[in-house]
DNA sequence: CCCTGATTCGC
DNA sequence: GCGAATCAGG
């Protein structure tokens, strides 16, 4: 993994977001140890850690015993193969086209789609301090991701599952609402020095990649538009 | 079991 | 510095 200034500021505003760990390496296609040890190395503020740290009184942290670690496994470097997927095409639908097939599925499933697999948990109910509730998803990948919070809130998947391909179906019609969010946006000002919409085009590590770069709203790391997508209101994902 | 984040330590 | 392995709590 090669932490670029792009990947750090990402991981920054993931982990910002109160995205878990698992979450944020997910969307940046790691492993949440990596995302860990980096953002421990960053000096990232610690999130909630579900395992207890007691204070003392006088303030100084009590950490429960360490057991020694036995580490020493030869364990045969297999390096698992991470074949890098480049499915972009489904961004590029302007029309409300029904597509009723992403791009993405197509493609071999030499690497399954990084699309989360757990519905809403208690993590994205807990989330920010406001009446929205951070799609559990990532908008990495915005056309997979945002609508399946977007459509179906409860889907656990197992038993919503009457309808197979029910999520892709669904996505490309919320992706085409909303001005369907296409290539970047012609932003008057293709450079600013503030905060940036950090709204992701394109795959990264594609050359083609780039974020939104827009205006953000106070507060939040995407513009209007795409804070649309990406956060939807508890009220509304319930049917 | 699953999940979570934190830490360790070989590389 | 990196991150897999491991730990440890819920």
């Amino acid at each position: 993994m090669d932490w670029t200034d792009e990947t750090i500021a990402r991981l920054r505003e993931l982990w910002d977001q109160g995205l878990s760990t698992a979450e944020i390496g997910r969307q940046l296609e790691i492993t949440k140890n990596a995302v860990v040890g980096k953002a421990h190395r960053l000096g990232l503020p610690p999130r909630p850690s579900p395992i207890r740290s007691r204070k003392n009184a006088d303030g100084t942290t009590e950490v429960p015993r360490r057991k020694p670690p036995t580490r020493s496994k030869p364990k045969p470097k297999v390096s698992p193969e991470k074949a890098e997927d480049a499915a972009q095409g489904s961004l590029l639908d302007t029309s409300d086209a029904k597509k009723t097939e992403p791009v993405a599925q197509a493609k071999g499933d030499v690497k399954p789609a990084p699309v989360p697999a757990g519905g809403l948990k208690k993590e994205a109910v807990a989330a920010p301090a406001a009446k929205v509730v951070q799609a559990d998803v990532a908008p990495s990948r915005p056309a997979v991701a945002a609508p399946k919070a977007a459509v179906k809130a409860e889907g656990t998947a197992s038993n919503a599952n009457s309808d197979e391909d029910g999520p892709k179906r669904a996505l490309s019609s919320v992706v085409g609402h909303s001005g369907a969010p296409r290539m970047a946006p012609a932003i008057d000002r293709p450079v600013r020095r503030g905060p940036a919409c950090c709204w992701p085009f394109g795959d990264p590590g594609t050359p083609g990649f780039h974020f939104c770069g827009a205006r953000p709203l106070s507060g939040k790391p995407y513009c209007a538009e795409h804070a649309a997508i990406a956060y939807v209101k508890i009220r509304d994902r319930r049917d």
